[in-house]
DNA sequence: GTATGCTTTCGGC
DNA sequence: TTACGGCCGAAAGCATAC
């Protein structure tokens, strides 16, 4: 018996690095790609930056304005995000990457995870240089680098690839597993996000050694069958999650700001019903039909709130986002009386493919 | 009591 | 000291079906 060998391929600081190709004379300085919602000048926030000005404190996720504070005293460059061609230089890679699988998943724009246990005949040294030959070519073909990580299952290959950065590459052969995530903390596992990790921190686990220590018994007690059992096999490096193709996108949405916060329908109906026109015309390019329409409200304290329906039947039909998330919306606002909106979405779930010729309903028809 | 489906929230990037 | 996007997938929480 021979353990799979699974290779995990997450690109650096993806966007940034993308827009330091387009325009070479950035390289060396801060690079922060943005999100402008339109409201003034500079409201909106960071979508990503590189290592630059990660240096300065800037983050994924922080307002544009308190970046523009923490890097004042350097030549920052600041640009609005550009996610077509993103997409384009990602699409490249990732036929790249395919062809060294025996089965792919990708993984978000930026990341995908690759079962190649056949090709690298389940030898890890071969493994490593798979990874060297990968990351070669990603650069003389995009000049993008990446970092990489190569473990016996899926769970092992995200936290190596994530261990250095960037451009990385990391090699958990099975005997090592236990060790190499024993001094880890918690929240290097996926899933362990801030609750988790403080539910973890009253349990006296900060790292992954210490949770292993913890009675399954008492995980279950804690977070669930799920969630105990999950986090009881990930302390000991155990993951059985097959790499498998994702076909389609199991659900498509659309978020706006509003120029004013309000909880007036008739203010936020102009931009509700331009982001189902927007997600209506991706779902057509897609060839997809959907069950369940939802809408996301997210309020001038920025909680998020949602609502959604879900329809007998499928349909791609684009009144039908109109009229759902408009009614859904009447129905949040009258809910809450108090929620005033600073943004608005539209998000449609449950989505299949057109005329229900999935390939099991296929099988069952003949 | 367990499986399944639906709605809402969480969290990563 | 605050400041604040737009996506995605998955988990949680609850109700209903078996």
């Amino acid at each position: 018996m021979s353990s799979r060998v699974v290779m995990h391929v997450d690109l650096d600081y993806f966007y940034a690095q993308c827009e330091e190709n387009k325009n070479y004379s950035i390289r060396g300085k801060p690079v922060v790609v943005c999100v402008y919602s339109g409201r003034t000048e500079e409201s909106g926030a960071v979508s990503t930056c590189n290592y630059e000005a990660r240096k300065y404190g800037v983050r994924a996720g922080i307002p544009i304005i308190r970046a523009k504070k923490l890097l004042e005293k350097t030549d920052p460059v600041f640009l609005p995000i550009n996610r077509p061609l993103y997409e384009e230089v990602s699409g490249r890679i990732m036929n790249i990457l395919r062809t060294y699988a025996d089965s792919f998943e990708q993984v978000g724009i930026d990341e995908a995870c690759l079962d190649i246990s056949a090709r690298a005949n389940g030898d890890f040294e071969h493994a490593q240089q798979m990874a060297q030959e990968i990351k070669n070519r990603i650069v003389r073909q995009e000049n993008i680098t990446c970092s990489i990580g190569i473990a016996p299952n899926k769970l092992l290959a995200k936290i190596a690839s994530d261990y250095r950065k960037p451009d990385g590459l990391t090699n958990v052969v099975p005997e090592n597993a236990r060790s190499f995530l024993s001094d880890q903390p918690v929240s290097k596992i996926p899933g362990v996000g801030t609750k988790v990790e403080e539910k973890l921190t009253s349990l006296q686990a900060k790292t992954i050694r210490e949770l292993a220590a913890i009675e399954p018994a008492k995980l279950i007690e804690a977070f669930g069958k799920s969630l105990g059992s999950y986090l009881y096999n990930a302390a000991r490096g155990e993951d059985e999650e097959p790499v498998k193709e994702r076909e389609q996108p199991t659900q498509l949405s659309r978020i706006g700001t509003l120029k004013n916060n309000t909880r007036e329908i008739a203010k936020i109906l102009p931009t509700l019903n331009e982001l189902s026109a927007s997600v209506a015309q991706k779902l057509a390019q897609y060839g997809l039909a959907f069950r369940s329409v939802g809408v996301i409200a997210i309020l001038e304290d920025l909680s998020i709130h949602s609502r959604s329906k879900t329809l007998d039947t499928a349909t791609d039909d684009t009144n039908t986002i109109h009229e759902l998330s408009a009614q859904l919306l009447k129905e949040f606002l009258q809910s809450t009386p108090k929620a005033v909106l600073r943004r608005v979405g539209v998000k449609l779930s449950d989505l299949s493919g057109k005329v229900g010729q999935t390939e099991l309903s296929q099988f069952l028809k003949e």
